[in-house]
RNA sequence: GGGCUCAUAGCUCAGUUGGUUAGAGCGUUGCGUUGACAUCGCAAAGGCCAGAGGUUCAAAUCCUCUUGGGCCCACCA
């Protein structure tokens, strides 16, 4: 019967089937249920583009684990899950693979082109769905959602409109990120910004009214460096600015200084003239301008910089753009024009140093935005967009978190939120790409014309900030014809939306909002003169939302928590969930991010080809602190693999050993009247007790770590080799019987307990032990869908606990003696004798004496009260007992005298310790009973065991 | 510039309200082919818990500073 079963567990001959009986078996789904408390989760959607990494495989991992224990804590539990449809991401990739046809989306159109990506879609988009199968998420499939689906387009176009009606969306020219390569506007949060080895060039900018200036004399002090007063009483005739992006000087329309720089006093409302351009440009004053930075005097390029666009707003520049959206100069650029931005860069600093322009370059680091999906460097550009205001939909999103309602797992991340949420910026959503939710904004081209007649825009000219919006439509539908002119020429808006527009809608967008409102339903009730008991059944809306915890990565905590917060308090007027676990980063054992491009990533799905998904799962959750990042190199999921393997050899052993003609084992709760199916049982309530505590806090690694050593050291190396001998003899006996029901029973719901951590070699080995044991046979049902363990409170027995280690203590050190003798060979039959004082140990080791004798390898055991020395004997002490292994040949008594004087002394110095600290009146007084006593107690322990050891040593001869 | 985080055994890391003898996995050493498991068992070695102050009866744990890593934010031309 053995050979059925095989000795190691092959993680994939069972996976597949078990989660296609989950599957087909609908364990997954999740309905609304009056009777139930519900527990919602929804997946971060992963990109469609993804593929499972590392950060998947952990982050979901912990979703399902929440998910599973929630589900058999007979909660509603709701894992809903889907994808996204990650504009800029998407777009690359099928841009990408068109162009190995060398084809443009240019050349395709905007139709055939989205055409493409849906295409694209279709063959690839659930690569990642099928991954996450793999790894075992219990998602309730048929409720899979794609942010571009029909219905959930709905929900962003109802968005956008609810937003714009309430004066929150406008349109702008604003300075925003532009990358050159994706062409395309981004938010600030899309701009990751890197530090860079660049320089600053220190460029001269002669005054206009100082006449020609000569560049023949390269000596000629700087007007600038008022440091050597010497130089300042030459005359002045230029002013040198500091710049890392030369350049952007072509666009200069001013240079600034701080009011209060006594060194440009004079010069403030002079005139300069822009070197290569010949522009005649002002001297502006601004206490924005840092007079300790560079030289104190900021060329300003409105059309280029942020704070230069301030200061252009502010003093009435020109504006001037010298860049096409491709980052080439245009032809503003004058003879630069064409070239790219590095290029013009490097012929202007040539230039410069032929007209003695020049003045310095350092070495300077600075920290440059870069497009998050292409890694190219930004380009802060003027442009027109749409922008979200910020601070309105702030306000009521930190005050939820400031009270408590949305609480962050760990509790820094709550101060990280805050700060951001506190300093949060308009948010750009419009995008230049076609992949995306097209804005529903829509022009009237008649009225458009009419207005170009008053205002001409071009983008060389200065822009004003358009607030000026009687000539837009926004609407959830196309409107037919224009409601201010009635034409029906109209057209849409080319930009879409944001891709994190739609995602912060996640949590109630995928429950169908706005369709499925709890208004919504109310309304139709009472249309339908619904029955009281129907109007009573709530919607997937109201029933699941708010979701219970939100699982992410630290990454996006800006991009999608903080704007999910703010969506939920504006659009459901609730919170989107309660909990916000925020789990650590994937790192390689060098401390890097596993990244594809860095290629330092292990692949999730080679380590669960190796090592089964179970070893995957166990051992990511094992090494994730609370919130520390997780440092992962491939020996790792040994310890998994291990892991799994061991709970698969001992249910193989209790298979074997259960008498089936006893089961189903009828009484639930064992009469457990022996000492070590007592101690096991106790110890498992009281592990399962700090599983659910850890479970409940988030602390996965900590849970994980209580069951393995629960199973491995308690369970296997403990108890499974006490009860051997009971099991294998098959007496019929009140122990026997019992053994074999603590047995079972532990087993099955410790099974329960891990399920879910390791979710298929638990449903393999609750299969084989239904079938074999006949309870369930024939019923469709799974270890997944089980109830978790009760806690029986009255089984937890810290006495027995406490027994049971003083028992293992004995066997320790009696095992521990036949190393230092080296008799550790079983073939060296040795007997014990152990003299104990305490009545009641003396009892305890009595009544056990034949699990020591078991486990220690002992002939023979003898368990008297008065030690008599004798020589030719072993002797140790553990808490006042002496262990004595009498020995026939001769004995090193040098050696056993320096071990018991080791003894001694560590005793001393330990009893040294306690007594200053009982002498200590202030410890007496202020240190809870509790401590004092135990400490008195120690001390007591430590002065007889000293008194013991000082007799063995003397007696030693 | 602001904020966060880390420094504990040879290595990688746990250690949540301060309180027995600071733990695990891997590695190392010795022994073991005992009736599930060598993806195993038994045992051992190995830690002034980064450094310096402070609070406290009591500090790996709380506070301050120092040193050295990592991360995030910011309008550092």
């Amino acid at each position: 019967m053995i050979d059925e079963i095989p000795k190691q567990y092959s993680p994939k001959d069972t996976e597949e089937k078990w989660y296609k009986f989950w599957e087909e078996n609908n364990f997954f789904i999740a309905k609304p249920d009056p009777n139930k408390k519900p527990f919602t989760i929804v997946i971060p959607p992963p990109n469609v583009t993804g593929i499972l990494h590392m950060g998947h495989a952990l982050n979901n991992t912990i979703q399902d684990i929440l998910i599973r224990y929630h589900r058999m804590k007979g909660e509603e539990a709701l894992w809903m899950p889907g994808t996204d449809h990650a504009g800029i991401a998407t777009q690359n990739v099928v841009e990408k693979s068109i162009a190995k046809e060398g084809l443009k989306r240019q050349d395709l159109g905007r139709e055939k082109f989205i055409e493409c990506v849906w295409q694209w879609k279709e063959q690839y988009g659930s690569t990642i769905i099928h991954q996450l199968k793999k790894l075992g998420a219990s998602c309730d499939w048929p409720r899979l959602r794609f942010t571009m689906d029909d219905e959930y387009s709905k929900s962003v176009i109802e968005a956008f409109v609810l937003l714009y009606e309430k004066g929150l969306i406008y349109q702008g020219s604003y300075i925003i990120n532009w990358c050159p390569r994706c062409q395309t506007a981004l938010s600030d949060e899309e701009a990751a910004h890197q530090v860079l080895q660049g320089s600053l060039y220190y460029i001269k900018y002669p005054l206009k009214d100082v006449g020609q200036f000569k560049p023949a004399n390269p000596r000629m002090p700087p007007l600038a460096a008022p440091r050597h007063t010497a130089a300042a009483r030459e005359p002045a005739n230029y002013i040198v600015v500091a710049t890392t992006r030369p350049e952007t000087m072509l666009g200069d329309t001013a240079v600034a200084v701080n009011p209060k720089d006594k060194r440009y006093k004079k010069f403030i409302g002079k005139t300069l003239i822009l070197p290569l351009v010949n522009r005649e440009i002002k001297i502006i004053a601004d206490s924005m301008v840092d007079m300790k930075f560079g030289t104190g005097a900021v060329k300003v390029t409105p059309s280029h910089d942020p704070n230069d666009y301030c200061l252009g707003k502010k003093h009435n520049l020109e504006f001037i753009n010298v860049m096409r959206p491709d980052a080439r100069m245009n032809e503003a650029a004058g003879k630069y024009q064409g070239m790219d931005r590095f290029k013009a860069r490097e012929v202007i600093i040539e230039d410069l140093k032929k007209q003695g322009l020049l003045q310095k370059i350092e070495p300077h680091e600075l920290s440059a935005g870069h497009c998050y999906r292409c890694h190219t460097i930004i380009e802060p550009y003027l442009s027109k967009q749409w922008f979200v205001k910020m601070k309105p939909l702030a306000k009521p999103a930190i005050e939820v978190v400031k009270k408590g309602k949305i609480k962050f797992y760990p509790r820094r991340w709550t101060k990280v939120y805050l700060n951001w949420m506190e300093n949060i910026q308009d948010w750009c959503i419009s995008r230049q790409i076609w992949w995306g939710h097209r804005l529903p904004v829509y022009y009237c081209r008649n009225c458009i014309s009419h207005m170009a007649n008053s205002i001409s825009q071009k983008d060389n000219k200065p822009l004003a900030i358009s607030h000026k919006q009687e000539n837009i439509i926004v609407s959830r539908t196309k409107p037919e014809k224009c409601p201010k002119c009635g034409s029906t020429d109209i057209y849409q808006d080319e930009d879409v939306l944001d891709t994190w527009f739609s995602s912060w809608l996640w949590p109630f967008a995928t429950f169908g909002w706005p369709n499925q409102s709890s208004a919504a339903s109310c309304q139709l009730s009472d249309k339908n003169n619904l029955k009281t008991e129907n109007r009573k059944l709530k919607t997937d809306l109201d029933y699941f939302y708010p979701t219970s915890v939100l699982v992410t990565a630290p990454e996006i905590i800006f991009f999608w928590v903080a704007r999910m917060i703010m969506a939920g308090l504006e659009f459901q007027k609730n919170i989107p969930f309660k909990d916000v676990y925020i789990h650590g980063t994937v790192r390689d054992a060098q401390g890097k991010k596993m990244s594809k491009s860095l290629g330092n990533s292990i692949d999730p799905l080679e380590i669960i080809s190796e090592y089964g998904t179970d070893a995957l799962r166990f051992s990511l959750i094992s090494i994730t602190a609370q919130g520390q990042d997780v440092f992962l190199s491939k020996d790792r999921f040994e310890q998994g693999r291990n892991f799994a393997n061991k709970i698969w050899n001992a249910s193989r052993f209790i298979l074997m050993n259960l008498d089936i003609k006893e089961f189903p084992p009828k009484a639930d709760q064992p009469t457990a009247e022996n000492l070590v199916n007592r101690w096991i049982l106790s110890r498992f309530y009281s592990s399962v007790g700090e599983v659910e505590k850890y479970l409940n806090n988030y602390q996965f690694n900590e849970a994980a770590n209580t069951l393995y050593s629960f199973f491995w050291h308690e369970f296997c190396d403990w108890y499974l080799e006490l009860v051997k001998p009971v099991l294998v003899n098959r007496v019929q006996s009140t122990e026997y019987r019992n053994t074999q029901v603590v047995m079972y029973k532990v087993l099955e719901k410790f099974l329960r307990v891990i399920h879910p951590f390791m979710p298929f070699i638990t449903e393999e080995i609750w299969q084989g032990l239904s079938l074999r044991t006949c309870e369930l046979a024939n019923l469709r049902t799974s270890i997944m869908i089980q109830p978790w363990p009760h806690i029986q409170n009255e089984i937890i027995d810290k006495k027995t606990e406490a027994d049971m280690a003083e028992v293992f203590e004995v066997i320790t050190t009696i095992r521990n003696m036949r190393r230092e003798l080296d008799i550790l060979s079983q073939t060296q039959n040795i007997a014990v004798k152990i003299f104990v004082s305490n009545k009641n140990t003396k009892l305890l080791l009595e009544s056990n004496s034949a699990c020591i004798k078991n486990l220690a390898r002992l002939e023979g055991l003898i368990i008297a009260e008065e030690y008599r020395q004798s020589s030719g004997e072993f002797v140790n002490i553990l808490k006042g007992m002496h262990l004595v292994i009498p020995l026939k040949g001769v004995i090193d008594i040098e050696k056993q005298r320096e071990k018991i004087e080791d003894k001694i002394h560590k005793a001393q110095t330990d009893i040294k310790a306690k007594k200053a600290m009982l002498v200590n009146k202030d410890f007496i007084k202020r240190a809870p009973e509790k401590i004092v006593e135990g400490e008195k107690e120690k001390l007591n322990a430590l002065s007889g065991e000293i008194e013991k050891l000082k007799g063995v040593k003397n007696g030693l001869k």
